[in-house]
Parts: structure tokens; sequence; C-alpha cells
DNA sequence: AGTGCAGTTGACTTT
DNA sequence: TAAAGTCAACTGCAC
């Protein structure tokens, strides 16, 4: 009986249970499905196959290297599965558990009953720290632990190729499926060797000022891993890079501290914990895959979902706000397909926020933008910064306190949006306070060459402040913010909104132990 | 040298 | 991973 190991999210040969496993059973047929339907859907855009067509050809070649054919198909699951059965009879499948979105989801219940109506067993391997069937959110942090404790495992030595007479499609062209936009020339390239060496200059390079300069969209592109979307298709797993961050810290750790240069240490830490949230947040679309749809609290149904304004949500993708942060933010995203967190951060706040919008069209926008698309980390973020979580406060970001803070001299503006290029520091965040006559002089004409502000900025937080804080005050506000905590909520007490106090009076001591549950929550 | 005061800073609270 | 407001302590300076 041949092993055919379902190739999806995990686009790599170390440290891979289900090739491993299925090694050690019998033939192997490694399986790459180019599905139709998954690929048309709204939250998939064409650079994302480019860059797993990248993945698939150093995958297609590190298999090679142990006597292994990658067979691609383009077709349905089930239609492709069927097929494999018609030709060689019944078969072991392996693949890894996938957290992915409302399709793939459906997809996995349709092929698991496919499986037990068809006599084929599916053994299916967890991925990173995420648990199928949670039941108690309070172990998780120790689960995470756990898994990554364990060695990486190696690539299998000893492999045998099954004997299936069907043809591979190959490394399929984006032209030759139904997917939609185009590749981006300037988004990052796919593949193990890529992968690696972008893990390796960020240790050894890239990423000792890390924690620093993650913030600013003018040195994060260099400062940060840039692993997310090796994560996001698997060309990396999770603890591969756990274990490196450790085995980096331990190899400073052993050097004279004085001969450490500064911030390698506080940026690894920095760096580990956010490996340890990229699980936290899969766990949260795992063990409730309607985040993807609809507000995680119900207080918040119907805020804005009637509000959908087509004009401001084109302005937002285009941008054309009129806000230069926020439009050279999402440009720089456009053209590149990555943009730093906290910008990511603010482009979510003010579509939410400020044009006061439901985030699940622009979620879809974001998701076909950012090459390292995650649903499980996609959607309950988008739903944090759009206030829909009950459990977080209200993160509201100002667009020009945000450009003040991380373009001090404009540069980033100017880089992403040329007209603005002769625009003094003192207007380059608010074009529109520029008297006529110095619009003419530096060559930019708000309502000519650059848009008008689509909203007042001011205005528009103070009526998204209010409406917000009226939802939270509701009376059966609390009840449920509580019962999401109790399956979602971090229960890390110096992360998730929920601050530790260095000093506190007596009084005050005594009021938070009173209340600890509900300050906990809402802090 | 001490006092009054405007302006600044930082910790903490509220939204 | 926010921003704005409050308040008290502190600072620099004129007198």
């Amino acid at each position: 009986m041949i092993n055919v190991v379902w190739f999806k999210r995990d686009l790599r040969i170390t440290d891979h249970a289900p090739l491993m496993q299925a090694c050690a059973t019998g033939p192997v047929l490694p399986l790459y499905l180019y599905e139709p339907s998954l690929i048309a859907q709204p939250d998939v855009s064409a650079q994302h196959v480019a860059f797993i067509n990248q993945c698939l050809t150093t995958l297609r070649a590190d298999l090679n290297t142990l006597g292994l054919a990658l067979l691609t198909r383009v077709g349905e699951a089930l239609a492709v599965l069927a097929d494999i059965h018609h030709r060689v009879g019944t078969f072991t499948l392996w693949s890894f558990e996938e957290t992915g979105n409302g399709a793939t989801y459906q997809r996995d219940k349709r092929v698991l009953a496919w499986c037990r109506a068809n006599g084929v067993a599916w053994h299916e391997s967890p991925s990173g720290a995420v648990v199928r069937r949670l039941k108690d959110r309070d172990r998780w942090s120790g689960i995470w632990m756990q898994r990554m404790r364990n060695e990486p495992l190696d690539a299998p030595t000893v492999a045998v190729q099954a004997n299936v007479q069907i043809d591979s499609h190959g490394i399929v062209a984006t032209a030759h499926l139904p997917v939609s936009g185009c590749d981006k020339p300037l988004r990052q390239r796919g593949g193990r060797t890529v992968a690696l060496a972008d893990l390796h200059s960020f240790f050894n390079v890239r990423g000792q000022h890390y924690r620093i300069a993650m913030s600013s969209p003018l040195s994060a592109a260099d400062a940060c891993s840039r692993i997310s979307a090796h994560l996001a298709y698997g060309s990396l797993s999770v603890r591969e890079v756990v274990h490196a961050v450790w085995q980096q810290r331990a190899l400073l750790q052993g050097q004279p501290p004085d001969c450490v240069e500064p911030g390698w240490l506080a940026s690894l830490k920095s760096f580990e914990s956010r490996l340890h949230w990229h699980c936290h947040f899969i766990q949260k679309l795992e063990s409730d895959p309607s985040i993807e749809f609809s507000n995680m609290h119900r207080a918040y149904a119907g805020l804005r979902e009637d509000n959908y304004n087509a004009a401001l949500q084109t302005a937002w993708r285009n941008g054309e706000t009129g806000l230069p942060m926020i439009d050279a933010c999402m440009r720089m995203l456009t053209a590149t397909g990555w943009i730093n967190f906290r910008m990511r951060a603010m482009l979510v706040s003010f579509s939410s926020y400020h044009l006061w919008q439901h985030w699940r069209e622009p979620a879809l926008h974001l998701a076909r933008e950012f090459l390292d698309y995650e649903p499980g980390i996609h959607y309950p973020q988008v739903q944090m910064q759009s206030g829909t979580t009950g459990i977080n406060t209200v993160r509201m970001y100002n667009p020009i306190k945000q450009a003040r803070d991380q373009d001090p001299t404009g540069a980033f503006v100017r880089r992403w949006i040329p007209v603005l290029g002769r625009v003094p520091t003192d207007f380059i965040f608010e074009p529109w306070l520029m008297p006529d006559n110095l619009q003419r002089e530096y060559g930019c004409v708000l309502g000519r060459d650059y848009p008008l502000p689509v909203i007042d900025v001011i205005a528009a937080a103070e009526h998204a402040r209010s409406t917000m804080w009226v939802t939270r005050k509701g009376n059966s506000f609390r009840k449920e913010a509580q019962a999401i905590f109790e399956t979602h909520g971090s229960r890390n007490p110096a992360r998730e909104g929920i601050k530790v106090r260095k000093t506190r009076s007596v009084r005050e001591t005594r009021e938070a132990e009173t209340s600890a549950r509900q300050t906990s929550l809402f802090d």
C-alpha cells in the first residue's frame, strides 16, 4: 500500500513529521494540489501562487535528493484522491493539520468523509503549537514549550518512490489558474534556499536592532526577520526558527558580555516572543473558525456592516486617502507585498475607525496584498485592530502622530508619494494646511496633484471613540467579553493590553485585587 | 538664599 | 501593538 504525502502549507522536507512517518511506513507519493476552487477564493492573489511555485521548485529538488518525485495536479482534492484511489486501490494519506480559511476547512471535512467512505486512513500531524480541539486555554502556554522543546526533525534519509502512473502537471504558471491580480515584481522570493538565507542574515547581520527598528517602515523592511512568508507556506517550520533563536542566544551568552554587540539579546527576546504569538493567534482561528466571518463580540454586530462606502474603500485601497502616512504605507504594501506590523495595525485602524468601515472587505483586500497572509493570524488581528474582539481595549492610531513618530524627516512619505517630494517637513504629514501659494510653489496643489483628506482625522476619531465606548458600556458587554477571554485570551499578564503596574497605593492594590478578573480584561 | 511661577516631565487614568 | 487627559513632582528663572 502506498503512502500519499499531501503537501499543503508545509513546503519543506525537514521537520516534516508526515513525510518522515510515511517514509518509514512504505513507498511514498509526494503530492501537491492546485485546487481551483481554493485558488479562486477572495483571499488569494497571484503573488501567493507565484511564491508557492518558487517553494515548490526547491521542494521538488529536495525531494529528488531523497529519490522522490513530486506529483502536482490541478484539480479538486476529492477528484484527485479518487483518481489515485482508482489507479492504486486504497492508500494511506499523510499531511499536517491545516488551520486555513473557511474553504480549506470545508474541503478538509469533505476529504475526511471521503477517506472514511473509501477505507483510506488519513494521518494528520499537528502544525507548530496549534492544538486541534483544545479544551482549556489555561494549559496552552505550556503546550507551546512542550511542542517547541523537541529537536526539529531531520529530512528522511531513506525513501522509496511509489510507482503510480499519473502525469505530473509540474509547476503551473499563474496564468493557467483562476487566480486574481498580478504577481508583484518587488515581492520577496520564495523557497527553502531563500528562507534559510533570510534567517541567516537576520541572525548575523540585520536583526541587531530589531526590537527598536521594527516600528518604523523606514527601517523595518531590513531589520525585521522577513521569515513570515516562509512560515506561512512552510518552507521553514516554527520549531526550526525557535531552535535557531535558542542556538543564537546560547552563542551570544557564551561570549563575554562586553563583546556582544548592543541590541542583539533584547532583539532575540523580542523575536522569540513573536514566535510564541504566531501560534497563539493561529490557535484562536483554529478554536473558532467563525472569527474569519463575524465579530467576535456580538455587541458589535451591525455596528459598521451597513456603512459600506465604495468611494472610501477605493481611496484606502489605492493609497489616495489624502493622509500621506496612510497612503505611503498602502503604496509600499501594494508594490512589495509587505509592510511592518505597526503600520498594518494603523491601516486597519484607519479603515475601521476613521473611515468607519466594517473589517471584512478590507481584510480580504489585505489578505491578497500581504504575501505572508496567514488566516489564523490575519483575522484575529484585523478584529483586534477594529475593536470587535471585546477583550482588547480600543487602539486607535492617529496617522499624523504615527507619521511624526515613525518618519520624522518625511523620507518614507516622500519615497512612496513622489508628488510630495518638495513639500517641507512641517507640512508633509498634513499637506492640506499649506497656503495656496506654497502649494503652487512646491508643485503640490491639493485636489489636483494629491487628494484632500477624505475625512477630518480629529472629528472622525472623536466619533469612532465615542461610538465604541458607548457600545462597551452596554449591560451585557462584560459578561460576553469574559466568555471570549476564557476561550481565546492570553494567560500572560503582561500581554494583550493587560498592564502590570510598577507601583500602586494600598487602596489601589486592594481595589485591583477585589476586581482582578474585570480589570485584567479591560485595562 | 528663598519664593513664586510658568513650563516640563512622567506616572497613571480614562476613553 | 493607542491617544488624550490629569495630576503631582520637578526645573529653570526672575526677583
